[in-house]
DNA sequence: TGGTTGATCAACTGAAAGGTTGAATAGTGG
DNA sequence: CCACTATTCAACCTTTCAGTTGATCAACCA
């Protein structure tokens, strides 16, 4: 897996399990055996998840004893979000679009195939 | 992987060669040889990335005679839209947060150093 | 001190990703 | 029909992923 930073959030968001996580995240801190808590799987596979979380950068963890705390850092997903803004306007102009090539279709004779 | 649609749209865009065929499709569509000519790689693997692609439901590809031309489909990337707006007030609070500390810092003028 | 709890490390496994090369398919045009 | 072009299929290889179990580390508490 290439190792630049979109690519790492983007592989990092990849699996329900870490979005699950996210969204407990979302709610507050948390410990591992919190976040652990509601999967069927063992901790230290949490733990496995929670390092992929880190190296993305969408978590930061504390040292509170011998727990180590959990916190969302939503910064990676911001750039995530500036990455997708450039499509943003496909889909929103897409009824627009339709709209167009509907009329084009109708009063031009035939449907000839587009191009652009 | 996960085969839902989050995680596949997810785990499509985790890869910098399949983001710069959707950037490249951004412009109008493309034929795969058209697609892979500005990578070192052969034309079976793009072909491998279009299908992951295209069962990601981020592109569709139609026939024309021996050509299969792709058209980007901005769908999937309005759902991944959707699910980060849950969390876009997180970061838009932490630039809040960081104006609120910086007007702290400049209007007590104490010269401490800043501990987050 | 020793025991318990929280979390990680290490080694292993099966499955999937991402690339290769070579053969096959499908459509075009002479 | 034949040759050529565009694309995909198939088999293989190597690396990574996602999970397991067992051992280890670190901090608290009795």
């Amino acid at each position: 897996m290439a190792d630049d930073p979109l690519s790492l959030t983007f592989a990092a968001l990849a699996d329900p399990t870490r979005r699950e996580i996210l969204a407990r995240l979302a709610r507050g801190e948390a410990t591992v055996n919190e976040l652990a808590e509601p999967f069927p799987m063992s901790l230290q596979a949490i733990s496995k998840h929670l390092k992929v979380l880190e190296r993305a950068g969408l978590i930061v963890r504390g040292r509170n004893a011998q727990w180590r705390p959990c916190r969302l850092e939503p910064a990676p997903l911001e750039e995530v979000d500036r990455w997708i803004d450039r499509y943003r306007e496909r889909w929103e102009d897409r009824f627009a679009r339709l709209d167009e090539e509907l009329n084009r279709i109708q009063s031009s004779d035939k449907g000839e195939k587009s191009h652009e």
